[in-house]
DNA sequence: TGCGCGATTTGGTCATACCAAAATGGCGCC
DNA sequence: GGCGCCATTTTGGTATGACCAAATCGCGCA
């Protein structure tokens, strides 16, 4: 395919991660022993360190030796990371971004109405009182209705959507912080919560989706007017 | 954050990319040229340009010039490929990626029922008769049976659906090729498309999402086994 | 006008050197 | 004897310069 010089070692690093010779956390060897032992320039080792670091096999902060990180699906979303910042800098690609979270979550509290557990349930429970006690703080409201969605993430027990939901956050976060933090909209989005909530201890999907859509179609008044004049 | 001496130029050329100055498909300057614009060294240039290719800013093939790609999510579902290929090694991550596909077009199929409108339902009956008509042959239908359930992904008039769907089918179309390609296979299939097809044309969210859901399994069944045994 | 071949450009790799930050290890102090 | 501080070594980051091979460009020829 490529044909680069790099390409070898990579593989090689890669085997080594997926046997597990090379553990979760543990330090790479230093760049200097890996050119010894595959006799590649200095060049060709950095360049396969950096394939690696962008898909997050390997952590690669600045100063520090490379860290072996057997990538979850967490690691995935950070790999998208700089292009969809690209992609959020218009209004539309926000709202597309957006869109997309809509169905997401929509189907997830459809599913949570049909099958959500007794567990699941008290999570809710807990996630949403949490988040009503904290009307009168913007700041702790904030990190209580990131953490009530992501419960709904939690309901299926697949890795892919808590960490789908941390992409989320993380990308659309630039534009809500922007976003003016009212105790009236904190009381307005919590009773929201409270209406999805209850459709699903109802068991009601219908009812669920309705007002998942309705809270999220409401969060979307609020922010587009910021989004839309945007600088740059 | 970081520190890189690369950073300032990386921050420029995106800033030029997403200003226009460089646009969809032009070469990017020589390294030598940017070298002496800005004063680093090519190691640093080239440092640069690895991180502009793997944010998908650029397409580096091997001995050309790097070439602009204005990125759209296409750009940014190419950029997790090689992470999400890692994922795939094991059956687990096939699983959890597989389900997200499911969740994703049951929400489709729901959406469709409700509100495809006059061309998005021809659309969806064209590709039903081109799957249909391929039965009796199995790499035609593989390609119209990915067609039709592209149609679902456009139906929303959403540009992240249909590169997630690319996105998808490449992923698991190494797992898919494995399975046996059989004309009784084929015409299972090609029924389970047009219980999804009657569905949405009767408006039926509910049922289209069974459909969808029987459809969705019963191929996971097909390759159940063959996933299980991958040798790595 | 179109094509082919050679000169030039340009990306890929290598070798070396130097710096600064980080890791290491030993020394002295408590 | 244990713990923290400092000098040494290790190691990643960057700069230079050189060479090769492929890609590109342009000139001349048919």
């Amino acid at each position: 395919m490529t044909g680069r010089a790099a390409d070898p070692l990579v593989e090689e690093i890669e085997n080594r991660i997926a046997r597990g010779l090379l553990g979760d956390g543990q330090p790479l060897p230093p760049e200097r022993d890996l050119m010894a032992e595959f006799g590649l320039s200095r060049t060709v080792v950095r360049e396969a360190l950096r394939i690696l670091s962008s898909r997050g096999l390997v952590e690669a902060r600045p100063r520090h030796r490379p860290v072996v990180r057997r990538p979850g699906f967490a690691a995935a979303f950070d790999a998208v990371g700089g292009v969809v910042r690209h992609l959020l800098r218009d209004r539309d690609g926000v709202r597309n971004l957006f869109e997309t979270r809509i169905m997401v979550e929509a189907a997830l509290v459809r599913q949570a109405a049909a099958e959500a557990g007794r567990d699941d349930i008290a999570r809710l429970t807990d996630a949403l009182a949490a988040n009503e006690a904290a009307i009168a703080d913007s700041a702790a409201f904030y990190d209580t209705d990131i953490a009530f969605h992501r419960v709904l993430y939690e309901v299926p027990r697949n890795p892919v959507l808590p960490a789908l939901h941390d992409a989320y956050t993380g990308w659309l976060a630039p534009q809500w912080s922007r976003m003016p933090h009212l105790e009236t909209r904190n009381r307005r989005n919590a009773a929201a919560h409270r209406a999805i909530y209850d459709a699903i201890l109802l068991r009601d999907p219908d009812a669920a989706e309705t007002a998942l859509r309705r809270h999220m179609d409401d969060a979307w008044d609020q922010v587009q007017d910021i989004v839309t004049k945007d600088p740059t």
